[in-house]
DNA sequence: TCCGATGGTTACCTCAAGGTACGTACTTTC
DNA sequence: GAAAGTACGTACCTTGAGGTAACCATCGGA
């Protein structure tokens, strides 16, 4: 539950097995349905609003919007607001967004890659 | 939306940006609040079901075998029943099961080993 | 002059994820 | 002989995630 950390301090580490860890909230934002692709999204490019909304298919504004406040309220993202006259709003992965979006890239990616083996996997689904 | 395989032959890679894209489904599996959970345990070693059970704090029953039957049916997790008199049933990773098993537990070991800095990033939620 | 794009917020409603509780069939332990 | 563990399946019910639609303010273009 514990670990030293270089200064001799001690620093709490998180444990996802336990009910009432912490860190289970930060996972849950990070692996949420839509969490995971706007994560994904941002780790290309830095995108605005209009643009994530256009590249993440089927996401309504409302849960967009929403999920963009939670990951930028865990720090993973940062919202710049360009005062212009169509308001313009951009995101971008901040430095320890960048590190978790790797994660998440790393998982979608192999996921895109071995969907057909996958889904042959399913379709052989033995008995039932 | 496709890629040239060595053999010269197609495979048709995933696209989660994509509404209607089937790695959709695969990645709400493997993310999903127990999917998460369950892979990473298993990464570790392989458990029977009481022992899922008590390591994963605050899953139900229920919950837990309706996730590990989805992941069995991706073709990720392998079910083994040793049948003696209260019957045994052991869950081991296949080896695609390890490859996701292994970006799981990197993005959860990653959350669990900076979840103070994160902690942080929330307090310090500026304005609101 | 009216439309559409920009980046949201809010109210309202629905559906499904997930929890609780109980049943099952057999066996060991107190 | 009663309770508890093993590995679920099922019925029932609640909660909340998430969709839809409307509204807002401002500006450029047709």
């Amino acid at each position: 539950m514990s670990v030293e950390v270089s200064g001799g301090l001690q620093a709490l580490a998180g444990d996802v097995f336990d009910k009432n860890c912490p860190s289970r909230g930060v996972l849950e934002h990070v692996t949420s349905r839509w969490g995971v692709l706007v994560l994904a999204a941002l780790g290309e490019r830095e995108l605005r609003f209009g643009e994530l909304h256009r590249r993440i298919g089927g996401v309504s504004q409302k849960m967009l919007a929403q999920t963009l406040r939670t990951l930028a309220d865990d720090g993973f993202v940062e919202r710049t607001v360009i005062p212009a006259a169509p308001p313009q709003v951009s995101y971008r992965l901040t430095e320890t967004g960048e590190q978790v979006a790797g994660h998440v890239v790393g998982l979608v990616g192999w996921i895109e890659q071995h969907l057909p083996e996958i889904l042959a996997a399913r379709e052989a689904t033995p008995a039932r």
